[in-house]
DNA sequence: CTGAATTGTTCTGCTAACCAACATATTATG
DNA sequence: CATAATATGTTGGTTAGCAGAACAATTCAG
């Protein structure tokens, strides 16, 4: 009989780590900027033309960019080839909301294929929302199996989530308590699942790919029908907290004897500032933020621009606190409260520069949102490319297309 | 004639990004424990057993860490030695205050091996503080050069400070405005020097060394003679923001129609909460936290604690805050802040739990700070050790000790 | 005193990055 | 249109640094 000596463990799984690191370094790259000739990544990491030349290789060969013909035209010498994210590598994208859940299917690079709405009559449990969003997935399979690689899927959830387990420890809105939407999730397609709260990923598409690209310090706030959430990166990382929680700025005190909120506190943001009134005041019975846009810049009464004016106070409080605290380059309004921003441009900067601190006002902008409808799928999907990219050759344990779609 | 081929630019200066990355890691681990067996840091390493024992004897080489004999008894095998940060290298320590210079001498490890307080008749101007400083350091000179490896000077200001240039932006209570102390520094003593904000080195320091040694999520609040400062570790890092102005929580919003502040704002925390009114009920003229704190539990009258308790209320909103917006494991006190909350225990926690959101407050633990008087000595030093640690080989270039005193 | 356990030490091999020389492709120039 | 200048991909050799294996050292258990 022979003794169990100690084997390597892992057949052959990991290279070295600082192949590892530079392969993330570049897959991110390419990732992030959608088109890089060879030449500008061999700039842009410092590393030889040579080891450029063979991460890229690799890279090529594990499905993860492609490189094309040279397009830069005007330059002196020879052409350097651009080096592009491979599309047929991608990720599903699930948001369930109160009134729908979202499916989408987001290719390596940040374009969304594919965006399925599913309505719901009432508010969808825990259950619901990933049956729903299994059944979609499930239709789409043939498609996925045909033409795409399949990486995880990403769930972009309005509560407080643990990104460490998936599970959801509250989403008031949602009425959801202690869910572990993503073991669910992953167990109803068979695909790996992450889960994030949804602001918190709106805050990452934005930097990546919206109004912060190529920043490093954001905020991000969202006023939608289920309250105010928020998302912070700092110093380029997503702010996530001992457990995850971090960033919830729309429960930011705001006001002194203020409502009492469902979060157990008086005087929060959310209390103060939200979408209902104004859809009142514009005579709205419902709708999304572009209508609401439409309805208040048509409507001119005194009672509108009050509240308006209002609810644009304390967001003020918020943002300064926001600036005091985290000194950010850029906030991103999405939502009614990029509507807000829009109907009255310089208000908050205005009170920013008089109430913040001295340094940390001057060079914030305020933007709103640039991805639109598409924020939440590319969020959720980044949630998982960021686990792809950070070890790019981990990939190769996953189902490859049979034949893939460019 | 020969042409100027490229040559190779820097003659040996600095080795592999892997060899710098794994020198850095084994010297941060030995500063940060202060004793660690070799075989400790090959576990926690993940390195070889050999790569370890080359390292190691490279940062013997270049003064960074000693080891010596094997302590850890009752263990099989044969013993690990220990390895120790190297005391002989240092790092000098500024902290202007608004009735004092204090300079220090810290070594590699955290020990405070000298303190000097020098006090001033008035609030100093940045020269001024520079000169004392200058001049202190001029005076402990040989003692320096002969036994200690002075890596720079670290300063702990009471302002914004942009610690990318190190001038002082804006420093309230000691009128300082765009002032280059960091350069002034560096001129009058001739070595480099780093300037960074006093609460934000406060919140690193405690964080490797005291109250919150071994977590990675903490917020750090002081409340002085000068108002409160904040400083915020986030997922492990020190939260800088784009101009490094981040952190600012003593500006955090707690009352309307409060009372105007300085930074142009009402109702920020540092005006509605302040020591003055504390010292003044408890009987004192002047002094510091530990005599308002003798003082406060000798005294029993219901205006003093009135005043506590709604002192405690607003501290309280700018916890649940920062708890929404941190998710903090570790909440940390000092100044007159942890005298108000050790007075009171269990007021702000309770606060906290009824409050602030669900899940985040549950694991924070509020406590007083543990490193006392030495906090910004250490948290000072530590921006010049985070810059010696981050590359140990780059040291090299450093003046090096007559004879080094162990 | 012997064996087991643990760790330091030495030597060898492998991986991956850099460098230099060469090949290639484009623009600039006459 | 030919040639020079420029920039970049490609290839082969060199080197740094880490892992692994074999061996030596040291301690504990009995």
């Amino acid at each position: 009989m022979m003794s169990a000596t100690a084997r390597p463990a892992a057949p052959a799984g990991d290279l070295d780590p600082s192949r590892r690191n530079n392969l993330a370094l570049i897959s991110s790259l390419v990732h992030h900027h959608g088109v890089l000739s060879r030449a500008e990544l061999t700039k842009r990491t410092g590393l030889n033309r040579s080891t450029v030349g063979t991460l890229v290789g690799q890279l090529v060969a594990l499905g993860l960019v492609y490189e094309s013909a040279p397009s830069g035209e005007g330059q002196v010498g020879r052409p350097s080839p651009d080096v592009r994210p491979d599309p047929s590598t991608a990720a599903l994208a699930v948001n369930p909301e109160v009134d729908a859940v979202t499916i989408g299917l987001v290719s390596l690079g940040g374009q969304v294929q594919k965006k399925i709405r599913f309505a719901t009559e009432r508010i969808p449990t825990a259950r619901e929302a990933v049956n729903i969003a299994a059944a979609v997935i499930a239709g789409m399979r043939s498609e996925l199996d045909a033409s795409y690689r399949i990486t995880g899927i990403g769930m972009a959830v309005p509560g407080l989530v643990n990104r460490a387990d998936g599970v959801v420890r509250h989403a008031p809105h949602l009425a959801w308590r202690d869910e572990p939407v993503a073991r669910m999730m992953s167990e109803a397609t068979g695909y790996p699942c992450l889960a994030d709260n949804d602001a918190s990923l709106g805050a990452e598409a934005e930097l990546i790919f919206g109004a912060g690209a190529g920043r490093g310090n954001l905020v991000y706030l969202n006023g939608g029908a289920s309250g105010i959430g928020g998302g912070v990166i700092a110093d380029g990382a997503l702010l996530r907290g001992s457990t995850g929680y971090a960033g919830e700025l729309g429960h930011t005190f705001v006001r002194t004897d203020g409502k009492a909120c469902h979060c157990g506190a008086t005087g929060c943001l959310e209390t103060e500032v939200s979408q209902a009134p104004l859809f009142e005041l514009a005579g709205l019975e419902g709708g999304d933020a572009a209508q609401l846009e439409e309805a208040l810049r048509a409507k001119d009464s005194p009672e509108l621009a009050a509240e308006a004016a209002r609810q644009l106070g304390f967001l003020g409080i918020t943002l300064r606190n926001a600036v005091n605290t985290f000194d950010p380059d850029t906030i991103v309004l999405d939502g009614f409260l990029g509507v807000l921003h829009s109907l009255s441009p310089g208000t908050l900067e205005g009170l920013l520069r008089t109430q913040a601190l001295d340094g940390a006002a001057d060079k914030t902008r305020i933007h709103r949102a640039a991805l639109g409808s598409d924020l939440m799928m590319i969020g959720a999907a980044e949630l998982v490319f960021t686990g792809v990219l950070a070890d790019p050759a981990g990939i190769r344990e996953l189902p490859v297309p049979a034949g893939k779609a460019r």
